[in-house]
DNA sequence: AATATACATTTGTATCGACAAATATTGTAA
DNA sequence: TTACAATATTTGTCGATACAAATGTATATT
C-alpha cells in the first residue's frame, strides 16, 4: 500500500510530507514487530534495550546516566525501568562504594540468557558515545 | 551526523539494520519537531491529530471508532482523547439520537481557530479509509 | 418475548515518555 | 568549616500506548 493510500486525501501532497508521513508509519511497523516479537519474554522494547546496554558494557556496571544517555527515548524513567528489570532478576543495582551518588548496574546470568533466546529486529539502540566513561 | 555515529557499534552493521535505525531516529527527531510546535497551545501531537480529523469531517460528526480508525496509534483510547479535548471546549460529545450506542463528536470554533492559528509539519495523519462512513 | 450475539464505547491496569521538583552526595570557594 | 554549586539519582504528575474487561445498546434467533 502506498502513502497515498494511507493518507487519503484529495489534496496533493509535496514530496516532503509524504517523506515524514513514511517516516512515521515505517516506524509504526517497526515497533509494532518488534513489540511482537518481545511478548513471549514479558519484557518491553525499552527495558530489552536497556539488558542490550549493559551487556555491551561487558561485565562492567553501567551507572544510570550512562543507561539514559544510550537510549533512544532522550528522557525516559531509567530507575524504573531498572526497577522492573530488578523484579524480574534481570539486572542486579548498587550504590557505587567509590562515589555513592552512582548506581552500580548489571545484568545478570538471567538477563544474557534472555538476550541469548531471541535476537529481533535491531542491533541495540544507542546515542552518541559523548558521555559514557570508564568503569 | 551519520547512523554510524549515532549508534556507536565496532562491528559492521548490514544496510537493513542501518535502515532500521534510521527511521527510528528520524520519526524521534521528528515528533520532537511538532511537540515543540505545540507546545504553546498546551496540546498533545494526538490530541492535534484528532482536531485535525474532526475538521476534516467537515461539519460531518464523528464517531468515537472513526476517529480510531483514523488515528497513527491504532490502539490509542479515544475517549481519554475526546475528554480532554472537551475539557479545553475544543470539541463537543453528544449521544447519537439514531443509535444510541454511538457518540457524535464535533469540533468547535473554539477549536477550529486552534488550528487556522498554527499549521505545523505534517497534514493530519490517518490510516485507511476502510471504515469512514456516511454521517 | 427471552436469549444470544454483535456493535460502540467506557473503564481499569500496567508501562512508558516528557518534564519538573526533590533528595542525596561530592566538590569547591569564601 | 560553612555555604554554595555541581553531580547522580529518585519521585511525582500528566499524557499517552497497549490491552483486557466491563457496560450499554441494537439486532438476530429461537
Amino acid at each position: 500500500m502506498t502513502i497515498e493510500d494511507k493518507i487519503d486525501i484529495t489534496a496533493s501532497v509535496s514530496l516532503a510530507k509524504k517523506t515524514v508521513l513514511n517516516v512515521i508509519y515505517s516506524q509504526n511497523a517497526i515497533l509494532d514487530k518488534l513489540n511482537e516479537a518481545l511478548k513471549p519474554f514479558d519484557i518491553s522494547a525499552e527495558q530489552f534495550n536497556v539488558l542490550r546496554i549493559l551487556r555491551g558494557q561487558k561485565g562492567c556496571p553501567a551507572n544510570m546516566c550512562v543507561i539514559q544517555e544510550r537510549m533512544i527515548a532522550k528522557t525516559s524513567n531509567t530507575t524504573r525501568l531498572v526497577d522492573k528489570l530488578l523484579i524480574k532478576e534481570l539486572v542486579t543495582r548498587n550504590v557505587c562504594p567509590e562515589n555513592r551518588r552512582k548506581i552500580e548496574v548489571l545484568i545478570t546470568k538471567k538477563g544474557l540468557n534472555l538476550l541469548t533466546e531471541h535476537r529481533p529486529v535491531a542491533p541495540p539502540l544507542r546515542r552518541s558515545r559523548a558521555c559514557s566513561r570508564a568503569c
